[in-house]
DNA sequence: ACATCTTGTTACATCGATGTAAGACGTACC
DNA sequence: GGTACGTCTTACATCGATGTAACAAGATGT
């Protein structure tokens, strides 16, 4: 009744339990009708792989974690969806984590969760500080997703958070907008998204000539619809008087549009808003919403490439490997293929292939392209292309 | 270099492994003097548990399989957020899949996905037949999601979405409205969520003497925004004159207010729209839509619930436990509660408490409270509340 | 026919942590 | 002072799968 082992396999079949092994993994020096006789015993008991018992002798778990701050920011929520199927395109399953922007959930993610559950991470950082980074012993393969964080640490993936900030901004300029209010910008010198976006702002403002008006940068507490809303309200009750919105991401554009629908301004017409991330949602609201889209699908794959890269690099270290020469390793199959090839495009540092064993390669830095993408919320409303049939009631 | 093992604390400390071990898990019986030494140790050197290793001793791994189709759907990615919340509550991780309502990748998901690294699985199929639930032999501990599957294989967890649909229709009804076009509707005898919405809404008609026109009953390849914007666009082009719509989740209702946008039809005046689910796009999009709110924190909690609870129930079944009283079982500081309470609620079925090992108890059938949030796409926009301060250019 | 090579299979040790059972040490009590 | 008990610690086997190395059985060459 208990579930089998190898060992009830092997019983059945009448070989060993490495033979059995050996199938299990297509090793290749084994008979056909072996083969079979083995398949066939691993159907009629329903045998399956005993994990923990192969990740202890394999020493790695083909798991890795996705830390973000929240799942429910469609941002995250699409992202998610694509490492996913890149991982699991890879042989690899993603375990996800939620931090909800606090600070010891991500250094807890950094940590391997107290464990060595997964084989690396890719972490979104929104609370760590670059001291926490540079002070782990890098233990676990890591991948950064967005700016927050100086390079140097470790991988990084991000899009040009600046320079896209500033060709949004153009955009509005364009646009005859002087007034432009930045939702969930932030005047500072760090590196977090808020800060980078609003220095790619001032940049374009400063080369429109424009002069900057620090009231017009309003922070939120989180990158979410109702602190958009609440926001824009709040800029438009103190008489802010915008022409124009640059939200920092599509959530907080919505939830702009939204407060500005509620006091009867129209978009654009009053008020042009620009959002970042291309989520769906700005692709069906009323109005739709002009973006900066970030490529995601590029993000999602050049994240598991290196971290892939990193993990293979770190082969050795943990457990496992027990000795020299592979052996007899079959083609493991479903497992981390050897290398993942880290497919060489616009990377900062990092020697081009075949990482030795034990040797630690500098961080890569990855730039993801990204474009602005324009809909109604600042071109204007395509309207009315059929008569409404009827009025209800 | 390597990373270190419990018998390098244990050399370091000058202790034996057990002891390692047992400071670890926290077993009483161990002096405060070899305890700080201990930790001293483990804190100089590093160390941090091998899981593999434990989880092939103990038998369990700590992590529960979410299986839903798609991330990308806000609603699943609000529950996906819930669920991964309360399984950290509980001691337990969360290990994301997607299916993309491919069979294969349920059945997968139900196998454990040929191993066994999930303790349980909670799993929201779309594509599954009742026979592929009855065949599996009960391996892995199991809680379903959505509607459907009959009941009778496994834990069940839903809202009365017959109930849920024949309300909101009945809400349009008292609108006045006579031709509701459901979006991704399905006149069908099986179980699933569009059929047995769909029953809802016919009940709804039936008992309003509304006469019934399958044309209004618009079926779509998924539940997205896109498909319901489609659909909504081929029933204008098709003449079909709608003056409401039931969309059988907000995704596709927002498409629906999108396509009905570009027609020149006014929501509620024209055409008044509901939904499903009460996506947080839904309170902000423009106009705000009305929808059944399931409750999903609830659905989250008693989904765990009842999943620690299979989990516990199916002790001894699988490794570890391997032998009868706990000897020295410490109080396992991370892991797993030993019941997790199933908080008693509406059950249908199975005894009360105290799962007897080995006893499999009867399937548990949950119904998750619902309500009806009418807003702007059914009782109409509120509307311009402060004069807007210029035209924009 | 015999040495050599290749192929197919096996016994055994091992990955890291922990349950078991037993041992070492100290204290309290008669 | 000796015994019994409680506290603290340890040696060892074990969870399940797989790498290593060795060996058996055919195939090939001379």
């Amino acid at each position: 009744m208990a579930r089998p082992r190898i060992k009830d396999v092997a019983l059945r079949a009448g070989v060993s339990e490495k033979t059995v092994s050996n199938v299990i993994n297509d090793y290749v020096h084994v008979s056909e009708r072996t083969r079979r006789v083995v398949r066939q015993a691993i159907d009629d008991l329903g045998y399956r792989v005993n994990l923990a018992g192969r990740h202890l002798r394999r020493g790695r778990t083909g798991i890795i974690a996705l830390v973000v701050p929240e799942l429910d920011l469609p941002y995250f929520a699409e992202l998610a969806n694509l490492i996913i199927a890149e991982a699991e395109r890879n042989g690899l399953t993603v375990l996800v984590h939620q931090t909800r922007a606090d600070r010891e959930h991500e250094l807890a993610a950094l940590d391997g969760f107290g464990s060595d559950f997964a084989d690396g991470v890719i972490l979104s950082p929104l609370a760590l500080v670059d001291e926490d980074l540079r002070s782990r012993s890098g233990a676990l393969p890591t991948v950064l997703l967005g700016e927050k964080l100086n390079a140097g640490c470790a991988d990084h993936v991000a899009i040009d958070n600046a320079a896209a900030a500033r060709e949004a901004t153009e955009h509005l300029l364009q646009l005859g907008r002087r007034r432009i209010l930045v939702v969930g910008g932030l005047d500072g010198e760090s590196e977090g998204t808020a800060e980078v976006r609003t220095r790619g702002y001032r940049a374009a403002l400063a080369a429109a000539g424009v002069p900057f008006d620090p009231r017009l940068v309003v922070p939120v507490a989180k990158f979410a619809t109702p602190d958009g809303a609440a926001a824009m309200h709040r800029a438009l009750t103190d008489g802010l008087a915008p022409d124009a919105v640059l939200a920092l991401n599509d959530q907080m554009a919505i939830g702009a549009v939204r407060a500005l629908h509620e006091r009867g301004l129209r978009v654009p017409e009053d008020v042009a808003v620009v959002g970042f991330d291309d989520v769906e949602a700005g692709r069906y609201s009323v109005p739709t919403l002009t973006t900066v889209a970030p490529d995601k699908a590029e993000i999602a794959a050049v994240a598991v490439a290196l971290l892939i890269g990193r993990i293979a690099e770190s082969q050795g270290r943990g457990a496992g490997e027990p000795a020299g020469a592979p052996g007899n390793a079959p083609g493991v199959n479903g497992a981390v293929p050897a290398h993942g090839g880290v497919n060489g495009a616009a990377a900062t540092g990092g020697s081009p292939a075949g990482a030795r064993a034990g040797r630690v390669l500098p961080p890569h830095e990855r730039v993801v392209p990204h474009r602005l993408v324009i809909r109604e919320s600042t071109s204007g409303a395509r309207k009315s292309t059929v008569p409404g049939p009827r009025a209800g009631d």
